[in-house]
DNA sequence: ACATTTACATGATGGCCATCATATTTAGAT
DNA sequence: ATCTAAATATGATGGCCATCATGTAAATGT
């Protein structure tokens, strides 16, 4: 059946979060066509009249994901502690889009590159512009390195058994930026 | 046809070899148990008398490629510089095994996950060490935020399509753990 | 109101892949 | 030399999934 312009708008709008939550959930991979759609709320016959294939999806999701995903304002250091959070780390679904995702995009399609490349860009340009507004020496070097080891943290923290090792990782990664910006 | 103990213990050597650099190159779910064992110069027959499924391929061959994986000596920096370097971000099949799959152990077994706990320890083990042997104050913290940043930038050096951003990331990276280091 | 378009549903299709079944050959034991 | 067991080859099988084909009903324009 039809349905309004604004239903179907909507009906889009919710594939995109659906998928980004469930992509950075459970992989690329491991997300099926179906599966999104039916997490939407609705059956796979009407997928290809939203997006021309499911790579096509991934580089959209991402690029919505990433966008949506702005840091709240707050000093650098509150940043850095909530993205280093246990919280953070158990919640890949509602958590950063770069953590969960970037590793996997060599993978991907141009397009989905290019979103994360946007993405990056964008995000250093935030980093970049709070370490400087506080004064730091060399900010953009100071927001890339520390953006690096925030995500490769996240990145290691969720991927071992450890429990022990893996609240290591996040709070020596968050006490090393810490010590080594302003 | 049968093959000498030798022999097939060579066989399954270059079983793990060519896995864990298919994987590294492209990923758990884009190499076929049968492309592994072609690779290897066998056919997907005789699979499942080396392995009992391609999950346990998967962390028998992380296993493997980190158990490999160590550090030659030289200064902690130099070490650096060619972790960062565009050669490796080029290069995944014969590259780190971390910066290659961690992102990706999420989604497998608790064996793999195992396996990479267990590299992860080593690894921050081995630079610590270093660290402290040139005198760092908090090796450990040096050693654990050093290590997520290296990672988190040939993860992200390798996700982007623009390779300007990608050397930039690589080098600010590398600047910067250079200049919170020791 | 009516016609037409269109968003979504239902229901194939074809390909890939992990895993299993069975055959073959030969190493290793006697 | 022969026998047996083991390592690999060849050849299914069944499931999942992306994508396509077609049906259906409701929204929009006239």
């Amino acid at each position: 059946m039809k349905v309004s312009r604004e239903q179907m708008a909507e009906n889009r709008r919710r594939i995109l979060d659906v998928a980004s939550r469930l992509f950075k959930d459970k992989g690329f991979d491991a997300v099926s066509v179906a599966e999104v759609m039916k997490a939407a709320g609705m059956t796979h016959g009407g997928f290809y009249g939203h997006f021309t294939s499911k790579d096509d999806l991934v580089a959209q999701a991402l690029a919505h994901a990433l966008a949506a995903d702005s840091f709240e304002d707050g000093t650098f250091s509150d940043f850095v502690r909530s993205y280093l959070a246990p919280r953070h780390r158990d919640n890949p679904g509602n958590g950063c889009p770069t953590a969960g995702l970037a590793a996997a995009i060599r993978h991907q399609t141009p397009a989905a590159k290019a979103a994360l490349a946007e993405g990056l860009r964008t995000q250093i340009a935030r980093i970049e512009q709070a370490l400087s507004d506080q004064g730091s020496a060399d900010a953009r070097c100071a927001a890339i390195g520390s953006w690096a080891a925030m995500v490769g943290a996240v990145i290691l923290a969720r991927s071992v058994d450890d429990p022990q090792l893996s609240d290591e990782v996040l709070e020596q990664t968050r006490a090393w930026i810490d010590a080594n910006v302003g």
